[in-house]
DNA sequence: GTAGGGTTAG
């Protein structure tokens, strides 16, 4: 073309992005003003769209300024990509700067709001614009809204309200799409219904790689890796090549069911079968399942020789860190924390993990060492949590210290006994782990009332026990097995 | 010629 007009210069732009390379369609953009060509609208949405998919903050915030510079900064479309350009790149609060200045809002820029705040863990916040949206405006959500909101509920392990925006699926009659019907096996397996989540995934016509992917990692996530691995074969004879997230996946399931040999042979069929590279998210599966059977020695050479950046860097010798705690090694956890607190990654998870592999070993010296080096250095770490909906309420539990707690002494003799029954039916393994809290009469009828036969062990006089025990005290064994085992 | 959805390791 001897005179490419905007339209042209969009055009080739959007064409790059389309191909997989954004990059172009910025260096396009760049060449624009060389050639006396203004961009429009058009070109600002497709601008900032190579930029969502890079989430490059740094260039997007350029080219928003632009657009205000252009005058554009009212328009529908350019107003929605920068939403969702500002998602991507996890500035959630300037994502929502740009949806309150929008004076017009369709289910598009709604649905990029609502995917923002779902995608960077404020599922409440989603929740909320979700209902927002169903009451301040007469447009329906259509399946792409559903898909979000349905992730929202999943990130927040909410079933009553994933249950809900099933129903609204049904209704809208979506439940035929299939990256809906993806999301609503992931949330089903993320809020323990893993039942429900085969159900769906049964009526997917063609299941495409996620749809399996999602099944295989909710399987091996509720420890059942035989059923996982089933999953994965299942989907290689119908020709489905996996992807590096089926992978993990698959490693994942090998870890927690402590199919070892299993999982190193995947591992080696990745690039000799499927061409795709194990990275650091494959490895740390690795190090986590040879760590979990107690090879930690193998688990840290590989450790070693794998290179990372900072925040892989911070879940391959978190992992390391926690099975070395785990099995008394803390040779290998003091060589894990000091490569976190040297990176700066997860400090104050590194000094409680080392001050409790001390613990363990009956180095109490060193415990009071590492606790008054977090005092001095102002370090601090945040309880973690667990929650559980029940009906419409959320209960919060947090990991206690048995002793501090009423009627902790009788709570001990009832864990000694548990744990014996355990051991009785082959679980080898560390002390396990409680998690109790005090309830309202009322409020364990009810909770008991739901799960009666489940939890008629775990409660105690008038102390309700729940016992919650990461997969990762339990070496090998997965909650759901151990449940089964007291349930025998 | 333009904007929105699903799977990821401790």
């Amino acid at each position: 073309m001897s005179e490419p007009n905007v339209v042209s210069w969009t055009a080739l732009m959007a064409g790059y992005i389309d191909t997989g390379q954004p990059k172009m369609a910025l260096w396009l953009f760049r060449k624009m003003p060389e050639c006396s060509v203004m961009p429009n609208t058009f070109t600002f949405a497709t601008v900032v769209n190579a930029c969502s998919i890079l989430a490059d903050l740094k260039t997007g915030k350029k080219v928003h300024a632009q657009v205000e510079i252009f005058g554009f900064q009212s328009n529908l479309v350019v107003c929605s990509s920068l939403i969702d350009m500002y998602g991507k790149s996890n500035d959630v609060n300037e994502a929502h700067r740009v949806f309150d200045s929008m004076g017009y809002r369709n289910v598009v820029s709604w649905t990029s709001i609502i995917t923002a705040y779902a995608q960077n863990a404020q599922g409440h916040d989603s929740l909320q614009l979700f209902r927002e949206f169903n009451w301040s405006t007469s447009d329906r959500p259509n399946h792409f809204m559903l898909a979000s909101v349905i992730n929202a509920c999943a990130s927040l392990g909410r079933l009553v309200s994933g249950k809900v925006t099933h129903a609204m699926v049904i209704r809208r009659g979506h439940d035929s799409n299939d990256v809906v019907a993806s999301a609503l096996v992931d949330m089903y397996a993320k809020c323990g219904s893993i039942g429900y989540s085969s159900k769906v995934f049964r009526k997917i016509q063609h299941p495409s790689v996620i749809p399996y992917t999602s099944m295989i990692v909710g399987t091996a996530k509720f420890g059942l890796g035989k059923l996982s691995l089933e999953l994965f074969q299942e989907m290689l004879d119908r020709g489905i090549s996996p992807n590096d997230v089926t992978f993990v996946g698959v490693l994942h399931a090998c870890s927690h069911s402590a199919l070892v040999d299993e999982g190193l042979e995947h591992l080696n069929s990745m690039y000799e079968r499927y061409g795709i590279m194990p990275d650091a998210k494959h490895y740390t599966c690795i190090v986590d399942m040879l760590g979990r059977t107690g090879q930690l020695d193998r688990a840290y050479s590989i450790a070693k020789s794998i290179q990372v950046k900072p925040d892989e860097g911070a879940l391959l010798w978190g992992t390391l860190l926690s099975t070395s705690r785990l099995h008394g090694r803390v040779d290998i956890a003091l060589e894990a924390s000091k490569w976190l607190i040297e990176s700066n990654q997860q400090v104050a998870a590194a000094y409680v993990t080392m001050s409790n592999a001390y613990a363990l070993a009956g180095r109490w010296e060193n415990v009071h060492g590492i606790r008054s080096e977090m005092k001095h250095s102002g370090v601090s770490k945040e309880p973690g949590c667990s929650w559980i909906e029940i009906k419409d309420f959320t209960y919060v539990f947090y990991a206690g210290d048995v002793s501090s707690c009423a009627r902790g002494s009788e709570v001990v003799i009832l864990l000694r006994e548990l744990e014996g029954r355990m051991k009785e039916r082959g679980y080898v393994g560390g002390s396990m782990g409680l998690v109790f809290v005090d309830v309202e009469e009322e409020t364990k009828e009810e909770i008991v009332g739901l799960h009666s036969e489940r939890l008629a062990l775990g409660t105690f006089g008038d102390i309700f026990v729940l016992i919650i025990q990461h997969t990762f005290t339990l070496g090998p064994y997965s909650v759901v097995q151990v449940f089964n085992f007291l349930l025998k």
